[in-house]
DNA sequence: GCCGAACCGTAACGTACGGTACGGTCTGAA
DNA sequence: TTCAGACCGTACCGTACGTTACGGTTCGGC
C-alpha cells in the first residue's frame, strides 16, 4: 500500500515494486486508461496477488503509478546568479523548451489522458498529483526567476502568478489540449525550440522593462 | 444509424432522437464517460432496443450525442465591416469572452473528457470532432478578423496562423487544462471578462501596428 | 376495425474484468 | 532439515454492462 499523505512517496517501494509500476507506466502508455490488472500483472511477470496485496486495488495502482513517474520528473531548482536580460531570456528559452518537451511526451500525454479520464470520479483524483507535479511545478520553478529578474530591473510586473500564466499561455498556447485530443503527430525538436524562441521574445515584448536590443 | 461522412450531420435526426441526444447529452455531463446504455434509455424514456437501432452502439451514440451538441454550437460569421482599432479590440475581447465561456462550461468540459478519454481507441475519434467544432472553428472565425486587421493597417504579422495561436494561447493559458483535470471551482463571469480584457491588451500590444493609445 | 411499423419496458445472455483463493517454488533464517 | 514468508501462476467467483430478444402498446393508413 501507499501512504496516503500526499508528501513524498518515491520511498516505502521496494526495486521490484519500482520494475512493477514502470512496467505499468510502459503499459498505460501504449493501452491507455483501459489497461487491465491481468495485463500489468502479465508484463511485469507478478501475480495478480501481489499487485492486490501492493496497491489495494486498480485506482491504488493507477495512483502509483502517476505518482511514481512524477516522483521521477522532480528537478533541481535553477540558479538565481544571473539576472541580465539575456541570461535571463536564455532561462526563460529553456523553461519553454523544457516543458514543450514535457507536454509533447508519450507518457506526459499517457498520464494526462488518464487523470482526466478518472476526474471527478476516483476518490483520490489523478489529476492533482498530475497538476502538482507539471504546471505548479513549473511555477514554482520559474517564478523565482521572474522575481529575480524583476528585483533587477529586467522585468516589470506586479503580480509573478499573472506573469507566469501569461509565459505559460504563449509557450504552449493549443499544443496540449491537441495533443490530448489526439491531434498533431507530435513535435520536432526543431519546432519546439523555435516555438520555445518565439514565446520568450513575445514574453519579453510584452514584459521586459525597455527594449534594449 | 448516422452517416460516416463528417458532413453536416444536424439532419436525419427525428425530433425524438434529438431529445435522446439532449437526454444523453444531460448524462454525460453529470456521470462522465462512464454513462451505462440502461441510463441513457431509463432517462430519455426510450428502449435500450431503440438506442441500438438508432446509434448502433455505444460508441455510436457518444459519437452521435458530440455531434449533436456540436451542431447546435454552430454560430454565424462576423462582420467585417469595421476596421479601425477600437472596433477591432471589442471584436477581438468578444472573441476572447465568448472561447472562455465555452471552455468552462459545464458541457465543453464533459465533452473534451470524454473525447481524451477515447483518443486512439474509438473507431471513429471524437477528438479531431471536437477540435473541429471548438478550436478549429474558432480560428475559421477569428482569421478573417485577423486579416482585415491587417489589411487596414492596424494589426501587423505574417502568419495568420502563428498570430491566432499566439491570442490563443494567451486567452485560454492553462485554463482548460486545469478546469479538465478538476482543478478550479469555476471562472466567474468577471474573471472572464477581465482575462478577455488583458489577453487583447496583450496581444494588440504584440501585434498592433503602433500604440496609437 | 385491422395491420404493420415504431417503440417501450423488461428479461435474458455473454463476456470481460476486478478481485480472491490456492497450490507450488524459492530464499533466508534458525 | 525445517519452517515462514514472499511471490508466481492459474483457476475461480461475482458482477456490471453491452447487446439481443420478446411481449405489449400506441398510432397512422386502409
Amino acid at each position: 500500500m501507499l501512504q496516503a499523505d500526499g508528501t513524498l512517496d518515491g520511498e516505502r517501494l521496494t526495486e521490484r515494486q519500482k520494475d512493477v509500476l514502470d512496467a505499468a507506466l510502459r503499459l498505460l502508455v501504449e493501452e491507455g486508461d483501459n489497461l487491465t490488472m491481468a495485463a500489468v500483472a502479465r508484463r511485469a511477470s507478478c501475480s495478480k496477488e501481489s499487485l492486490y496485496k501492493w496497491f489495494g486495488d486498480r485506482d491504488g495502482l493507477l495512483n502509483a503509478t502517476v505518482r511514481w513517474q512524477a516522483s521521477k520528473v522532480r528537478v533541481a531548482p535553477v540558479d538565481q546568479g544571473k539576472v541580465d536580460l539575456i541570461s535571463l531570456a536564455e532561462s526563460l528559452e529553456g523553461f519553454a523548451r523544457d516543458w514543450l518537451k514535457v507536454i509533447s511526451s508519450d507518457t506526459s500525454i499517457a498520464l494526462n489522458r488518464v487523470a482526466i479520464s478518472h476526474a471527478g470520479s476516483g476518490r483520490d483524483n489523478l489529476g492533482a498529483i498530475v497538476l502538482d507535479n507539471g504546471r505548479f511545478a513549473l511555477a514554482k520553478r520559474l517564478k523565482p526567476v521572474l522575481d529575480a529578474g524583476k528585483r533587477s530591473g529586467v522585468l516589470v510586473f506586479e503580480d509573478a502568478e499573472t506573469a507566469f500564466r501569461t509565459f505559460f499561455g504563449l509557450v504552449a498556447r493549443d499544443v496540449q489540449i491537441r495533443l490530448l485530443l489526439g491531434n498533431w503527430p507530435g513535435m520536432t525538436e526543431a519546432a519546439i525550440a523555435e516555438d520555445a524562441a518565439r514565446a520568450t521574445r513575445q514574453f519579453l515584448a510584452l514584459y521586459g522593462a525597455r527594449k534594449t536590443q
